[in-house]
RNA sequence: GUGGGCGUAGCCUAGCGGUUAAGGCGCCAGGUUGUGGCCCUGGAGAUCGAGGGUUCAAAUCCCUCCGUCCACCCCA
């Protein structure tokens, strides 16, 4: 609109991409998975550790690994105010660990178990289960390497399944190595593939440099026999690694944790040793991984830490609903208000703020109707909320004392004293 | 970063070249004096995503951009 007097219209704002607002309606699925999960965490003795939501860009940077996407193109990154290059977290891991150190943690008796629900930040193409920000729940256990513990928080993450009620989800297992043995395996796959360069997909070209581990799991047809005559990572395991994922599928067992095996699992970050897992729901789709973890022992060093190994995993929030939903599993509804208050002159008005206040001090919630409405709009409203009780305040209630209850469910009236209010409508004394 | 689908009131949808863009849900107000859920009536609410073009005429056709959804990549 090129005219000077226009006045400048006020733009229509919107959550930016990939971010969503979680509504009063969702707010239960969601209140049920965190509830789930912080309780979960505390049955296995984790205890809760907040970090914030951005760091100095190295904590992540200078962790994930240089060619991996998070760094290339998903980190947001931005300098405050100072000068200092900052990164909204892509990940809670780093976080955690950096805390850690800081902390000096490391003088607490190992392992340090630790959970955290918290945002990450990803700029990504968003598409279903995904999204720019995101919810985890995230759990570690610093300092220990034995694979009892890795059995121990896959456990826990499988029984925060269960308790969310989550149908049929299956955990894919695998073992990656070590910084000994991995790096060893990647030459060995790298001089096979480097003879088939020009047989396979343009994006296996481009994991060759990048990811090679990926170059398993590609799913074009004409690199499935390239794959098949790759070698194979679990032939190339060294010893210790090889020990410590046989023990850890013993303890696996123990626990009656059905898994299967997946070699072409693999992890994104490079900080990951040994044990990997994703889990999946029944019905997959194509951001299908409800969680996933790792043991990640080179990650405290890379932090400048002493070297500390640890292993742990996140869950994203949106796709456990996403979920849930998708199974119709149930969750506790909002609870609807105790009493909603109807009032029809200026004096009952002032009268229902105070009765609401009464009520919530008992302990029952009070909502109060809007001023100048009309008893039957007040009552329509009341409806809508699903109060259980309405009472209405006019002249006759204010000169005499006394409310008129409504009980909405059945329509039956009595008159109670003020003061007896929060009582009759469930307070405590 | 690549490819495809879709963008009409807060939400869902009709209209797909021709006078004041239609319906449902929701919202607000009424249906006698101070009473909800069902029903009835009325009302508010849309520069038809934005910009440009074709045409006597565009929500309807074309182009560009933006947004959104889905897929690849990657990941929770």
């Amino acid at each position: 609109m090129p005219n000077d007097d226009d006045a400048p219209q006020p733009r229509k704002y919107a959550a930016p991409r990939g971010t969503s607002d979680l509504l009063p309606e969702a707010w239960p699925y969601w209140k049920f998975v965190r509830d789930t999960g912080e309780r979960v965490c505390e049955l296995f003795g984790y205890q809760r550790i907040d970090t914030p939501m951005f760091e100095n860009a190295g904590v992540f940077l200078r962790t994930a690994g240089a060619g991996t996407d998070v760094v290339e193109k998903e980190v947001y990154l931005f300098e405050d105010r100072g000068g200092e290059r900052l990164a909204l977290r892509p990940e809670g891991t780093a976080t955690v660990m950096r805390a850690y150190i800081e902390h000096g943690m490391s003088s607490l008796p190992q392992p340090v178990r630790l959970y955290y629900i918290a945002p990450n930040f990803r700029y990504d193409r968003p598409q279903a289960g995904r999204y720019r920000q995101h919810t985890q729940l995230g759990v570690e256990a610093v300092g220990d390497a034995e694979p009892m513990i890795d059995a121990e928080v896959i456990d826990l993450q499988a029984t925060f399944y269960r308790q969310l009620g989550l149908a049929a989800v299956t955990l894919r297992l695998n073992s990656i190595g070590d910084s000994v043995c991995r790096p060893r395996y990647i030459e060995v796959l790298r001089d096979y593939y480097r003879s088939h360069l020009d047989e396979v997909c343009a994006d296996d070209r481009m994991r060759f440099d990048k990811n090679p581990l990926r170059l398993l799991d590609c799913k074009e047809d004409r690199c499935q026999p390239i794959i098949a005559g790759a070698p194979r990572l679990r032939d190339y395991l060294c010893d210790a690694c090889r020990q410590h994922f046989a023990q850890l599928q013993a303890y696996l067992r123990a626990l009656a944790i059905d898994f299967i095996l997946d070699e072409r699992l693999v992890r994104g970050l490079d900080y990951y040793t040994r044990t990997v897992w994703e889990f999946h729901p029944a019905e997959e789709g194509a951001q299908s991984s409800i969680g996933s973890g790792g043991r990640y022992d080179g990650l405290v060093e890379l932090l400048g830490g002493v070297p500390t190994p640890g292993v742990g995993f996140g869950s994203g929030f949106e796709r456990l609903i996403f979920n849930l939903k998708r199974q119709g599993a149930p969750v506790p509804p909002a609870p609807p208000p105790a009493l909603y208050l109807a009032h029809l002159t200026p004096e009952a008005a002032a009268e229902a703020l105070r009765l609401a206040d009464a009520v919530r001090s008992a302990g029952a919630e009070a909502v109060v109707g809007p001023q100048g409405r009309s008893l039957k709009a007040q009552m329509r409203h009341a409806n809508a909320r699903r109060a259980r009780y309405v009472a209405i305040i006019g002249s006759a209630e204010l000169a005499a004392g006394e409310a008129t209850l409504r009980q909405l469910a059945d329509g039956s009236e009595r008159r109670v004293a003020f003061d007896g209010l929060p009582a009759a409508v469930g307070g405590e004394p």
